[in-house]
DNA sequence: CGTTGCTATGCAACGGGGTGCATAGCAAGA
DNA sequence: TCTTGCTATGCACCCCGTTGCATAGCAACG
């Protein structure tokens, strides 16, 4: 499990409620890991009493007061070790490619449809990461050598862009390949 | 949920035992849907009393005898009604990504030898991506028009190659950067 | 003859993730 | 004023996935 640890990643990168750890997983740190707000909430009240994270109350004005939390120091070396700790290459979960399997015994130009409407989503991400891309890491940060912080960031989000690109190219085929079936009734 | 869709299409395939299934969700259907033997026999007593599948007993001689399962036709229509049912794109867990994003508050070039393994892994398993695709597609089936099983299951290897190679490419990247940060100190 | 190992099936229990629902403050517009 | 909508937090429940364990047949090896 490493939702404790992806929220530790964002606590550290900015300080913030459960509610903005949320809305951060629904972009950003959610493109490579979701979470609702419910676990979110449960995790945190977790971490906060295993003593990883702090809490603040932080009234408000305009809107309901909230909780700000930010990594304490147990919690920054429980995100070191797991760092350093070997951990097992995902388990892949792709239903497109169930589908796909699955249309050889039914009507797979019938397929089409579905396959288009996940290439639009593969396309609208992209298009998505590369805004973010030009705003964020267009041009160099000229400050000093290296921003780990910065370099780590696109380098994760690059890997989102080749994640889609390479969605977009096998959608592509997955789509030729279905209008073969379609012109050959 | 499409574990119990996955084992439709599995079965459509070839009829088969739970464990027969289970070893099969180690390899090929494996690749894009894992799933352990205990959920497969608890899944298929569940599609057992549902009506979707048939069980036959085997007798067989060396070894215990096993339950063969096919599919029945309600487990057909059900099938057929999932795979036109529009479905969300899998959300995506890459622990390696938050583990890259975290190193940004450690020391990042320790994560290289977990980087390492990880592209270990990837090349290992395009090895053997690349050996099925020789072997089962290496020369045209000849058997008149399309082959649709044939066809949809190259289709779903050739994702699983592009997404391997896809992986590698970044981890290359990935490695590159995290060499600049072991060389800046 | 005992151990190891593969085939084959299954139970029990735990924990995480997801869905639905509830509450509450406050702003803005109908 | 009432409703809609956003911020903010939380409970209860269920299902799924995972782990550990158990059983049992049979083969092969030492």
């Amino acid at each position: 499990m490493a939702l404790e640890h992806a929220i530790l990643v964002s606590l550290l990168e900015k300080p913030g409620s459960g509610y903005e750890l949320a809305r951060r997983f629904e972009r950003s740190i959610g493109y490579f890991w979701t979470a609702t707000h419910q676990q979110i909430y449960r995790v945190l009240k977790r971490m906060e009493s295993d003593g990883w994270v702090d809490v603040r109350d932080v009234p408000q004005y305009g809107r309901p007061d909230k909780k700000e939390y930010s990594v304490a120091a147990p919690g920054r070396d429980a995100l070191s070790a797991w760092l350093y700790e070997p951990t097992e290459p995902e388990s892949v979960r792709h239903d497109l490619a169930v589908k796909i399997r699955g249309a050889a015994f039914d009507d797979p130009a019938a397929l089409i449809s579905e396959v288009e409407r996940h290439r639009q989503a593969h396309t609208d991400r992209l298009a998505h990461y590369l805004a973010g891309e030009t705003r964020d890491f267009g041009e160099p940060p000229a400050d000093g050598p290296l921003n780990a912080e910065r370099e780590l960031q696109h380098l994760v989000l690059r890997g989102g862009i080749a994640y889609e690109r390479m969605m977009i190219a096998w959608l592509d085929d997955v789509l030729a390949t279905l209008a073969r079936f379609d012109a050959g009734r």
